[in-house]
DNA sequence: CGGTCATTTGAGCGGAGTCAAATTGAGTGG
DNA sequence: CCACTCAATTTGACTCCGCTCAAATGACCG
């Protein structure tokens, strides 16, 4: 039983929850900015638009009734978030650090019935992903190819920052804390990564990496 | 680690990999077959078409290098795959049973761009709740849910027929086989549920099994 | 009836979880 | 700039759920 509640875990630090809009700058579409923290929506409420993510981050995560948390998935910038299967949203979605993004609703360019498509099958195919990761992957593997994943995803230098926490990070590869914190200190030693702050990963050995993500 | 490898543990039956054209009786489009075990398709073939099942169940999986598997998803009677975010599979897609399903291409009426949208949010959302039962749920809640999924799934009814083996069950819930045969005692000696045979489950408690889906 | 394969059951182990304490780090105010 | 606070992260000790290994039982079939 993996029973403690996030709740219990996190004392997320309360923050004021309503978007504020601002100019538009580069696009006709509002750009709304949510503080680290901040919820931008919630399963049952309905979905009325997608977000386009134009700096800051966005975890999606489903509770249990006892409090045990799954991140879904990070959205990072550029990429779009907020399309569902039904007419209301399914699980929550939080900035996990300052974000801003602008909104599209459907009759707009971005939510063209091919675009939409397109989004829908590649979170699919992410989620899908996903599966096979937290079904049959080590904790080593898992954190191994989540790095991998994230430089790819900014870009792919060999350092960069990674802007969620460590309980985001095991809320997301199905592990807890402690055991995210033992894989980075084992790969530290090892020589595979390091740590140039609590935050911004260096990758040492990239092939070494790869070669643990089975 | 999870290493005992699917191909050690299942000595798959070998059968006729390809599918015969039959009559197309109730529609225009024709019906394809495939005997129990038999591969419709496996990752980098090129995605040419959907099918939807007339008759028996698939399982779409994924391997690791070192042969872990992990079932992404099963697809029963009425249900339609084989749509992908590339243009290539991502997963292999097997019968499970011997199964008849009907091909679409893109071109036709159900390939239309609303109902991939759909099926691409579908898939989307059910491959999420998936993420969110193995990340976080206990192999009890795992196993109960799953009945309950494949119990609403053929129709409602209080008693209904697993077309899977326990390996395909271990390898979607992200468990062993042993560990799935178990919980089923525990379930079965606590009055939950019954084993009319092997393969035929009667819900006798569903209250009690719901409450326990966590 | 014997062979083969799927499933169940038993015994023991280990990887990741739990509980707890130490350490680091980011703010904040003097 | 430093002391202090509080949260986040790390580290340590121990536990337990689900895995591994092994053997027994059951189902199906020629």
């Amino acid at each position: 039983m993996n029973a403690t509640s996030y709740a219990a875990r996190a004392r997320t630090t309360a923050v004021h929850p309503v978007p504020s809009t601002l100019f538009p700058l580069h696009s006709t579409v509002p750009l709304v900015t949510f503080a680290a923290g901040c919820e931008v929506y919630a399963p049952g409420q309905r979905a009325t638009c997608l977000y386009r993510i134009e700096f800051g981050a966005v975890r999606l995560h489903g509770l249990l009734s006892d409090g045990r948390r799954q991140v879904i998935g990070f959205y990072l910038a550029g990429e779009t978030f907020g399309f569902e299967a039904t007419d209301t949203h399914s699980f929550f979605a939080e900035a996990v650090v300052a974000t801003g993004a602008r909104t599209h609703h459907l009759a707009d360019g971005l939510g063209s019935q091919a675009e939409l498509t397109e989004l829908a099958l590649r979170g699919m195919l992410r989620a899908q992903e996903h599966v096979l990761v937290i079904g049959r992957q080590t904790a080593v593997e898992r954190v191994a190819g989540f790095l991998l994943d994230m430089a790819e995803r900014q870009g792919g230098l060999k350092h960069f920052d990674l802007p969620m926490s460590r309980l985001d990070i095991a809320d997301y590869l199905g592990l807890t804390i402690e055991t995210v914190s033992r894989v980075f200190a084992k790969l530290r030693s090892a020589g595979l990564i390091r740590l140039r702050s609590i935050r911004c990963i260096e990758i040492a050995d990239i092939g070494a990496l790869r070669g643990l993500c089975a």
